[in-house]
RNA sequence: GGGGGCGUAGCUCAACUGGUUAGAGCGCUGCCCUGUCACGGCAGAGGUUGCGGGUUCGAGCCCCGUCGCUCCCGCCA
């Protein structure tokens, strides 16, 4: 036996114990006559003294230790004098009287320091590079044990809900739609291409028509596209479908799961059933189908108060069917100019052709470049309906309805972080519901806004020939702090309905044929209502532990560029390697080799 | 594809307006030290300033290019 006990679990009442601990040395500290060594594992740390007096030969050998050495200690567990408790520590009370050290392995100096608070600082390159290194550290394995206990949570969860676990293909077929795919190429089918998965979808729907009713997985997902802090190139969704139910059951399904995953995070139970927010209200109230409600300078509409108004930029814009919005950021009156021009930029990024503001001074006065157009009521209409008061900033955004509404949207989280606005450890989950079933895309025609198989709203299925754009869609996200945490759909199980939707969206039989064959084909065969949902995990865990990046909750996450630091990955190939794919390579001069 | 930030010792950072031999803390190595837990003391080693080019009497600093990391937009459910 290599250990008796772990570095996390000796207590007072262990003492007297002959134990044997295995561990890294987290310090050590040799006072000459006697050495602390910090004995660290996943577990936690415990203390061992080396004492010549306890054993010559261990003290001698304790000596050699240094920094991330694997040792095996032996020794008496011994109260510590009441003064010398460290109370820092689970294991504080006390500590191991060391009567023989073991090195089980040596180690380099490593090339970060190892605890939090300095590792914090340091590059993430170099992190990545050794990750195998970053993830001693112990906020590092705290995150994994929650992302852990989170999975665990859920697989419980949807068990005892009676779902089935099944694994679905990660070699599968490539699908235009939607994002880039991953390929690879067959051997045994010269010029032919898997793709991995960019989710489940046809599969799990498959597997309602084959009457496996509750299906869920734990699904690897990849997509071949930009990444950001909350985006990685292969991520895992909680993939979910069920049967014979409506959009209710899903509701309450996935608040009854979270609330299980926020306590399994050690956060308090959300009040269930989570709130509701149709999209329509989302977009106009928040900018953004994703609203983070934990605070609000909400977009107030003006237009109507701005109807024959004298300031032209506003008048313009209302005769051209657009709308003036505007926001009272609370509080931030005396935000820096350069704030506002980043604002302004952030504004014009977004499609606005500028932000007006109105500063509300300590003495109730207005400080603004356009207020001098406003008429008396004008004036008088914005201070009732946006609440203005002393020390207020308020913003407009006149435009398109759609582009004031981005625009403002963003410059609200602006506002709001400005502000302090957004508490911390506040969970605002939301439901958006009644998403739109389609969106104009780049080239004109219309696109599906989640994906083709979505059902429309029941009282909206004739739309789909007469105004698809106004075609609301059995279609929801679920939205954490701001967050898309996952989203999903009641889908078309019927053949007619499903030949009407592909019509809108201008594919023609060929097409749907060489796509969709095998679904239609299904659909054909007794499929039944179904519908489900797809929670991101990665995010999910992210704000449970209230990490930043993604990437902190990964184990081995990929760099911005889409590579691995560590295993150098991706890598060039043998062209022996590409020969027996039927790959040949086509590079341009410049292109630059990996790693 | 576009915009922003960063790159100096193993790590985190400093180095005035372009000016002497590029510094500090931590870490590392050696010696001393029997109650530390951020141990302490003394001494020491450690640098292609990411890389390449240019301007200049002189470049860590300015210019051009390039590589890498990161944040955002586009893209992405």
């Amino acid at each position: 036996m290599m250990r008796t006990h772990t570095c996390g679990e000796l207590r007072a009442e262990h003492a007297g114990q002959q134990v044997a601990l295995c561990g890294w040395a987290d310090t050590v500290r040799d006072h000459g006559g006697l050495i602390f060594i910090d004995l660290r594992d996943r577990y936690g740390i415990t203390q061992v003294t080396f004492d010549p007096k306890d054993s010559q030969a261990a003290w001698d050998a304790a000596q050699a230790a240094r920094g991330e050495y694997v040792l095996r200690v032996a020794g008496t567990v011994q109260l510590r004098p009441p003064e010398m408790v460290n109370s820092k520590l689970e294991t504080g009370a006390i500590e191991i009287r060391g009567t023989a050290i073991e090195v089980l392995n040596r180690s380099q100096p490593p090339p970060f320091p190892l605890d939090d608070e300095k590792a914090a600082k340091v590059a993430e390159e170099l992190r990545l590079t050794y990750r195998y290194l970053d993830l001693r550290r112990e906020s590092m394995q705290r995150n994994l044990l929650l992302r852990h206990r989170i999975t665990q949570a859920i697989r419980t969860y949807l068990d005892g809900e009676q779902f089935v676990e099944i694994e679905t293909p990660i070699l599968t077929k490539s699908t235009p739609e939607g994002a880039r795919d991953y390929l690879v190429p067959s051997r045994v089918n010269p010029g032919c291409f898997y793709a991995l998965p960019q989710s489940p979808q046809q599969y799990k729907q498959l597997c309602m028509v084959a009457g496996l009713d509750r299906y869920f997985q734990i699904a690897r997902c990849f997509r071949d596209e930009d990444l950001r802090a909350d985006r990685q190139p292969e991520f895992t969704q909680v993939d979910i479908e069920m049967s014979f139910l409506t959009p209710e059951d899903i509701y309450a399904l996935i608040d009854g799961l979270l609330a299980d995953v926020m306590e399994a995070a050690g956060h308090p139970r959300p009040t269930l059933p989570l709130p509701r927010m149709p999209y329509r209200e989302a977009m106009d109230r928040y900018g953004s189908d994703k609203p983070d409600t934990r605070f609000a300078m909400l977009l107030t509409d003006m237009s109507d108060l701005f109807t024959g108004t004298q300031f032209k930029v506003f008048a313009s814009v209302l005769g051209q069917g657009g709308v003036v919005k505007a926001i009272n950021a609370k509080g931030l009156g005396a935000v820096s100019q350069g704030t506002i021009d980043g604002w302004t930029a952030a504004a014009r990024e977004a499609g606005l052709g500028g932000l007006a503001f109105i500063r509300v001074q300590p003495d109730g006065s207005w400080k603004s470049p356009i207020v001098k157009f406003f008429s008396e009521a004008e004036q008088a209409g914005l201070r009732e309906r946006l609440d203005m008061q002393p020390g207020d900033l308020v913003l407009f955004g006149a435009d398109k309805r759609d582009v004031v509404n981005l625009a403002l949207g963003r410059i609200r989280l602006l506002a709001g972080a400005e502000a302090k606005a957004i508490p911390a450890d506040t969970f605002a989950f939301t439901w958006v519901t009644d998403f739109p079933l389609f969106e104009r895309s780049a080239e004109g025609g219309l696109t599906s806004v989640n994906h083709p198989f979505t059902a429309p709203h029941p009282e909206d299925a004739p739309l789909i020939e007469s105004d698809p754009l106004r075609a609301r869609a059995l279609a929801y996200d679920i939205i954490l702090n701001g967050v898309e945490l996952g989203g999903g759909s009641i889908r078309i199980h019927d053949s007619d309905l499903q030949a009407r939707a592909f019509r809108a969206l201008g594919l023609n039989e060929e097409r749907i044929r060489a796509m969709f064959g095998h679904m239609i084909d299904a659909f054909r065969y007794g499929a039944p209502p179904h519908g489900g949902i797809a929670l991101g995990l990665d995010r999910l865990v992210m704000l449970m532990v209230g990490a930043e990046s993604i990437r902190d909750v990964l184990a081995f996450p990929k760099t911005q560029r889409a590579t691995d630091l560590m295993m150098n990955a991706p890598d060039k190939v043998d062209a022996r390697q590409l020969r027996d794919i039927w790959i040949q390579l086509d590079l341009p001069e410049s292109t630059p080799s990996a790693g």
